[in-house]
RNA sequence: GGGGUCGUAGUUCAGCCCGGUUAGAACGCCGGCCUGUCACGUCGGAAGUCGUGGGUUCAAAUCCCAUCGGCCCCGCCA
């Protein structure tokens, strides 16, 4: 066949209408559409096509007594057809009106219908989906997002296709009026927006680096940015003032469901901010987002708990504060227990914490013994529980504790017949977090109608330093440019673990979405910080000689957060994979499935950048 | 690096435990009929490297070992 037969670059018409956005009140206009054909019903006589845009899907009537070429070529097209139509807009009938689709009212009667493009048999249906979500009608907000059962592993491989159904389209979308609404937000607050280098330097801490050969300078590398940290630190000793940017970061570290190789953060930093004007400024931009995007108003400002506060009362720093189940102290009520385990654990200084389950759920033997698996596997601990009858326990461990123990884990947790109460003993900063674990499997399992909540909070004054075991030496808990709290500044050196950061983190439903800190704008107090971390002077200024550098030419006092662009989007978008709401993400191996990166490349481009493979 | 789980027509899955006829179903696809369907209906048809490799066996989708890939989790990662 001639290719000026099959290939038109050019529309034969120019398109009036998005298909999808028709309604009753465009009746008796002629329009011009183009679209996929989502679904074909050929009556012989008559023929029936759903045509689909991003706006959504409408019905397209071919009647022979109307146009008979227009007719015969619609018998021909096929699924995913890309197809121009000309037509009228007509009312349809009271008995044919499809109250499941937002066009149902109307429909058109076709004159013309130009196949721009066939389509092979797509691998999974694109159309199937849209039917099953008008249907339900509009979409939950945090409800799952179960859509065509396709595997993930064909919608990677053929992402143009997951694009076009509508539950990505949505979510796209969504996530686009997430970034517009942050950027006025903060162009609003007198934010500058400033692009950092992609090809940039590698940063010691963190995550391994993603490496870039130079081909300029044999030997050498660039590493693509875990995150412009330092670069937005430099920008406010440059003056900006305020900037933010929506940044791509890099880490090569192992996937998660919550987790890419590449990901974007909404990247803040300003000049002289308290914690206070951060989180203000952020609450802004959230309550932004959720107005924008959702139609939802969020209250403001947000919980604020201290570090301290979140371990001791839900074992985490990120907690999911949708349902209770609080951890509570019960080492008092222990300290003269029978038990062994809890009396050799508290006689090396340890403490007992516990939770209650609420009699109206009542776990499984299986799912109880599954947790106590879980506990000791993750965090080596013996997790103990027992189920309330009365004033007496059942359970392994009943028969071992006495009516003081009993009666103070009653008075703590308010104990009712039914209940299940779990129980931990051990070093206090390996207890809490472990029974905090237990709680958020406890509550993800039997508090899901809380599901739809929206909990945000802040985490505030995380410690400064924790000790590595692996390394056997400090390593921040945040980064190392995290300033400590002013108060504590003499007690540093003297007792490094014991002091605290001028930091933050933002908290949703127990997923963290961003954290920040007030930052070290002195060269002297960051060398300082450095050395306990075991980096001396001389390697200090070989890694970051530059920021030193900068902060001794009047650097002002500076802070700043930075947000996670895609975790925002799944949870404003109600799906619990990254990959939901980003247009070509990875696999757990870090593959892109359409296109097969990463890939082996020739010996000559090798040559080139003097990069030698050895495997 | 480790643990779990899945892999069978284009797709989603059954069959696998307890080895044995020609590996089934639904949807999709192809062809016929059909002027009010919208999960159209109806009649007919094609469609399989049972992920891959090896082993056990007279015989393997089925049992064993290895390996590849998707997903979830731990480690790792702010």
């Amino acid at each position: 066949m001639a290719i000026e037969r099959t290939f038109q670059p050019l529309p034969p018409w120019q398109r009036t209408d998005y298909c999808g956005a028709l309604r009753a009140s465009d009746a008796g206009r002629q329009v011009a559409l183009w679209g996929w054909v989502s679904g074909r019903r050929d009556h012989g006589g008559l023929v029936f096509l759903d045509l689909r845009d991003r706006e959504g899907i409408v019905q397209v009537v071919f009647n022979p007594e109307r146009s008979a070429a227009a007719h015969e070529h619609a018998r021909t097209v096929r699924a995913e057809y890309f197809v121009a139509v000309k037509g009228e807009v007509v009312r349809r009938a009271p008995n044919t009106v499809n109250a499941a689709l937002p066009s149902g009212g109307i429909e058109v009667m076709a004159d013309a219908l130009e196949v721009l493009n066939a389509s092979a048999p797509p691998p999974f249906p694109i159309a199937d989906e849209e039917i099953a979500g008008s249907q339900s009608g509009a979409m939950s907000l945090s409800g799952s997002q179960s859509g065509a059962m396709v595997s993930e592993e064909l919608r990677l491989r053929y992402r143009y296709l997951d694009l076009r159904r509508p539950r990505m389209q949505r979510n796209l979308r969504l996530r686009h009026a997430i970034v517009r609404a942050t950027r006025a937000h903060f162009d609003e607050h007198g934010f500058v927006e400033v692009e950092t280098p992609i090809l940039w330097r590698p940063t010691p801490e963190g995550a391994r680096d993603y490496l870039v050969p130079s081909r300029v300078n044999p030997g050498r590398f660039y590493a693509l940015p875990q995150s412009p940290q330092l670069l937005k630190q430099v920008l406010m000793v440059g003056g900006l003032d305020r900037y933010y940017q929506i940044a791509k970061c890099f880490r090569d570290e192992d996937l998660r469901a919550n987790r890419q190789p590449e990901f974007s953060q909404i990247d803040v930093e300003m000049t002289c901010p308290r914690p206070e004007d951060i989180m203000t400024i952020v609450e802004g931009m959230f309550a932004r987002i959720y107005r924008d995007a959702l139609g939802v108003t969020l209250s403001v400002p947000f919980t604020r708990l201290t570090y301290e506060e979140a371990m001791e009362r839900f074992g985490s720093d990120k907690p999911d504060a949708r349902f209770g189940m609080e951890l509570k102290n019960l080492t008092d009520a222990f300290a003269k227990t029978e038990l062994n385990v809890i009396r050799r654990s508290l006689a090396e200084g340890g403490a007992v914490y516990a939770l209650k389950l609420s009699g109206e759920f009542q776990p499984t033997r299986r799912e109880l013994d599954e947790l106590v698996a879980q506990t000791h596997s993750r965090f080596g601990l013996g997790l103990s529980w027992a189920k309330v009858a009365g004033s007496e326990w059942q359970g392994p461990i009943a028969k071992h504790i006495g009516h003081t123990e009993r009666s103070g884990a009653a008075l703590a947790l308010e104990l009712k017949a039914g209940d299940t109460l779990f129980l931990i003993a051990g070093a206090r900063d390996k207890v809490r977090p472990a029974l905090g674990d237990v709680r958020l499997q406890l509550g993800t399992r039997f508090a899901r109608p809380a599901r739809h909540l929206l909990r945000f909070l802040w985490v505030v004054n995380f410690p400064l330093f924790e000790y590595s075991e692996q390394e056997k030496r400090l390593t921040s808990v945040n980064h190392p440019f995290t300033a400590p709290c002013p108060e504590e500044l003499e007690a540093l050196e003297r007792d490094p673990l014991s002091a605290h950061s001028l930091s933050y983190d933002v908290v949703l439903n127990g997923e963290e979405l961003g954290g920040g800190s007030i930052r070290i704008h002195n060269s002297e107090v960051q060398l300082k910080i450095f050395e306990l971390l075991g980096l001396s002077r001389e390697q200090a200024v070989d890694k970051f000689g530059f920021l030193l550098e900068a902060l001794s030419y009047g650097a002002p006092p500076h802070g700043g957060i930075a947000l996670g662009v895609d975790r925002i989007a799944m949870l404003v978008c109600g799906t619990d994979s990254l990959r939901d709401v980003m247009a070509f993400p990875k696999t757990q191996r870090a593959v892109d499935l359409m296109s097969g990166a990463p890939t082996e490349v020739d010996s000559a481009q090798l040559k080139e950048l003097s990069v030698k493979v050895v495997l």
